[in-house]
DNA sequence: GTGGTCTAGACCACC
DNA sequence: GTGGTCTAGACCACA
């Protein structure tokens, strides 16, 4: 897993984006155990209350569940995955959409700009 | 021009957006003076030094340029703006497909997700 | 540090002159964690938003890097060190002979003159 | 006359700078009868209060002589010009060996560069 | 405790 | 009146 940082954002939203993506991206498989958060944070060269803030809200959304005595597990609900994958492509889509124009571009331009971007 | 603000966001870099939006949009044109820190301040119903730090950093940036006591203007290298414009965009296209495709999207995907979207 | 102001110039940028020639002088060497900006106020007897509006230039030079909770350190690039000390020096150079010239002075002379000096 | 100014230093001091310059190379000669303050500030771009600050320095220091009803005239005291560049230089060479040194420079180093400056 | 942001208000040089 | 600088002091998110 690799473990970046910019800092315009906070590490620990940095650290839920990350975990997110690999979890969509099957890095992190459905039902994955977890390494524990003390070595998840070295790993990540962070604070470990940082890297708790950021399995707890893991948590609340669902995507990771905590069994009291044996550790993390990413949630086996695969329909979930699938799921919050669309939504952020939705809204990283709109988000996209509405700053490309306002700075003046129509659809078709920025079709075309990311058909050469492809190359 | 519009001052209104969210809350994940500093001000001043709110500010700083919102005046580039409107030299591209052409709202403001190359040359034209504007308000001294002070009035800006008022209309944006913000502190003076807030305002200040937003236009000095649009100083650095080359957009505007500033007259020791005769007032702040617009530059007036048109090239600069769409260039400006211009980079935003590209900017802004990098870092979509870079998400959308570490969300597992291909390029004709997107493409078609954004003609949709587009109804 | 040795935290000295003359009024001819404002305290921020005497303030970055001074964290300049210590850093290439190497009182400060690469790598080093700063004092907390409050700190470094109060060893300047300066308000800390002075004091923040030097460093967070300086940072925004590359000399200074940022770790949003633990402090401020000096860049680790030894060479953007090196490369800083030289770009000063051919500018103080470059305006001295510039200077000279333009009081009538022909190069022989001037360096005549460095000679004479040293003693 | 070649008014082109920064806004690092107040514009009259500047106009100083660049009627200092003139006079010590001739290009304004001794006893030359300047133009009125209000075409001088024409010709800069400049304010005439501005202009007036500037050639009134310039009367405090002896380098310009205003006859009440026919004008200002450079001086016509050679001695003073010559001594002027004279002292001028010196404070130059003294200002920039300062910085020069406190950069970690040799006189050496110094003459080396200045050396190949030159070419 | 760390940096970051913001407000309020003052003073200054310059034009 | 203009921008620029500085102080004082508060609040916040983050680690």
């Amino acid at each position: 897993m690799n473990f970046t940082f910019s800092n315009d954002k906070p590490i620990y939203i940095q650290l839920i984006d990350i975990f997110k993506m690999n979890i969509i991206s099957g890095l992190l498989s459905e039902g994955t155990k977890l390494d524990s958060v003390r070595d998840l944070a070295i790993a990540a060269k962070v604070n470990p209350n940082t890297m708790q803030k950021a399995l707890s809200q893991l948590e609340n959304i669902g995507l990771v569940r905590t069994e009291r005595t044996s550790g993390r597990f990413i949630t086996n609900d695969k329909e979930k995955i699938i799921l919050m994958r669309k939504e952020i492509a939705i809204k990283e889509i709109e988000d996209f959409l509405r700053k490309m124009q306002s700075l003046g571009f129509k659809t078709a331009e920025i079709i075309q700009m990311i058909e050469e971007d492809k190359n």
